[in-house]
DNA sequence: TTGAAAGCGCTAACAC
DNA sequence: GTGTTAGCGCTTTCAA
């Protein structure tokens, strides 16, 4: 069934496809009787102008392409919330794409976005949180936000001037550790994330850090990293507990492998936090839902969202634009963590 | 930063346009010196063209319209990802929506979705989940899905013959119900869900009907409908326990409420399962990875998603589509009902 | 207050 | 093999 256009409506009407416009957009005096008559014929046929007819003139789609890695990790979704709430202000709405941790479909998205022309692209996870980025990877970054405005979520490119917005994670992490240390914990551990993010190597440097500052030794056989699934803090927390000597406290990468680290400790018999204390990172919903309550940082995900549009729609209106926007974590004590 | 465009590439190569169109699409010979000189002039500016003006004549986007009502229910990102995965084969993506709960924003978003000509929609949650939805919210999406393929996940219009995808959700209901009765409880009560919508009403209806045709009587004062969230789940639950005579188990309308009743639950001094069984609905992610487990019935969330693209792809098609796909949920037993 | 017409970037006849 | 040209549906001068 053939859409009904522009001209459909001009020719019932009697008028030219120039004052069907203007009612349409108020962008210049009708008269009031020829404004009634085209208004009705748009209600009765439900006419909605072709938005690519008019992006193509004004060179705005009204689109912002989200690119995640995995909207499965609840932390995503929040970011997108928020992300979606600011954007309310300015109508814009999303093409959102997962990547599923695959550097070539995040090629293959960035290509789609530019050829739908979106208005900005936000860009959390993959490749932009990896140690050490291939150039191509990071050129190819470079290219796009060079033709659409691009912001960077919780990650960063190398040797590039690109903006970014994130959350402080050494800082998180060292107010994980301090807490850990007040508590009179001086055996901790580290499970998860994978060595060759800076997001694991970011933290494991506060991690260290911490330790350091209070003359504690770092015993690198408790730094386990792996990935960020929860099973991963289930399969790390098992080698972790068929040690000799164990960690009265282990540090988690994120909410999904405490979970699983807590969850692999009590099948063992050990009680949480009696036992064993464990903190995780991100502050998921579901933290607050679990037994016991996860202790976390909250990494404020609804806000980071929120700041990236932000960010973002400033460099749409071409207004200068801080490179670099941090927002502070914050420790959030619940049940999973005690006094040694 | 102005977009370069096909005629740039042209003028270049001292071609016309429509030898550039050519190599774009491959849909005609090119001489091989004429097309070396072209495509080296689009890898130089990396020139992506313009898919609205394509879209402008081919009527197609290649776009999805998806509307969920929240997106932070672990339950949506399964299916949205079913989606994208079945989407790949036919290259499309998705402009996603997350209304909140609220109909004026399904409204908005349906009609931003038809100005932009998105290729097909899917509708989950919201009204269409209401067990009586008014005849203007009802006639609205008729009207876009005569212009637009359109298909309802999980949900209903009255009087409509909108294509639908669902799980049968009664059929689970009745798994679950079994389960526990074959567990010995007959003292059994239902928690969550909001009593004017449709999900709500079916898994009651499977309640009961599972009680009666064992001959066990429906203790109404521990039906207690709410909403869908964890805590929900947990104010119910407290309901539950403050009550004289207490059911030996619950059923709970998703795994959110399930998981708030369990917590409840642990609070009280009760083990789950030994004190009382839960069983929850949805099967999300974290249903196995929550202490203790939880028994469940799965969606099959992703398929639901995969299937919503399959039949909306051959509605896109134009080939005969079944009104109504249903899948079959499965019973997941795990660790949160014993034995009475 | 209204209309004619050019043009946004691309594709697809139709010629040559 | 390649170029010319007419749209796709809309906005926006410029005239009237």
């Amino acid at each position: 069934m053939r859409q009904i256009t522009i001209y459909d409506i001009a020719k019932e009407a009697k008028v030219s496809v120039a004052t069907v416009s203007r009612v349409l957009n108020g962008t210049a005096p009708v008269k009031a009787s020829t404004r009634a008559k085209i208004e009705a014929l748009i209600q009765k046929y439900q006419f909605q102008p072709n938005a690519m007819a008019r992006s193509l003139l004004s060179k705005e789609t009204g689109i912002i392409g989200v690119i995640v890695p995995d909207l499965t990790n609840p932390f995503f979704p929040e970011v997108f919330a928020g992300a979606e709430q600011e954007a309310q202000e300015s109508g814009h709405t999303f093409l959102l794409c997962n990547t599923m941790g695959s550097y070539a479909k995040e090629s293959e998205y960035l290509n789609i976005m530019q050829e739908k022309r979106v208005d900005g692209i936000v860009f959390i996870g993959g490749r932009i949180n990896l140690k050490d980025c291939e150039p191509e990877l990071v050129q190819e970054v470079v290219e796009h936000a060079n033709k659409i405005p691009l912001v960077l979520v919780n990650g960063n490119l190398k040797n590039t001037e690109l903006t970014r917005v994130v959350t402080d994670e050494y800082t998180g992490t060292l107010l994980a550790m301090r807490h850990l240390i007040e508590l009179g914990h001086t055996q901790i551990g580290f499970i998860g994330g994978e060595s060759h993010m800076t997001t694991t190597s970011i933290k494991l440097r506060a991690f260290r850090k911490a330790l350091r500052d209070e003359g504690i030794p770092v015993r690198e056989e408790w730094i386990l990293p792996d990935s960020f699934s929860v099973d991963s803090g289930r399969q790390m927390m098992q080698k972790l507990l068929d040690m000799k000597e164990q960690p009265t406290a282990v540090c988690c990468v994120n909410d999904f492998t405490a979970i699983g680290a807590i969850k692999t400790a009590v099948e063992n018999g050990l009680k949480v936090p009696d036992d064993i204390s464990i903190v995780g990172f991100d502050d998921i919903p579901l933290a607050h839902h679990v037994i016991p309550e996860l202790t976390t940082v909250s990494q404020q995900a609804n806000e980071l969202g929120r700041m990236a549009i932000k960010v973002l729609r400033q460099m749409m209106n071409k207004g200068k634009t801080k490179k670099l926007t941090a927002l502070e974590p914050q420790l959030v004590v619940r049940q999973s963590t005690a006094r040694l």
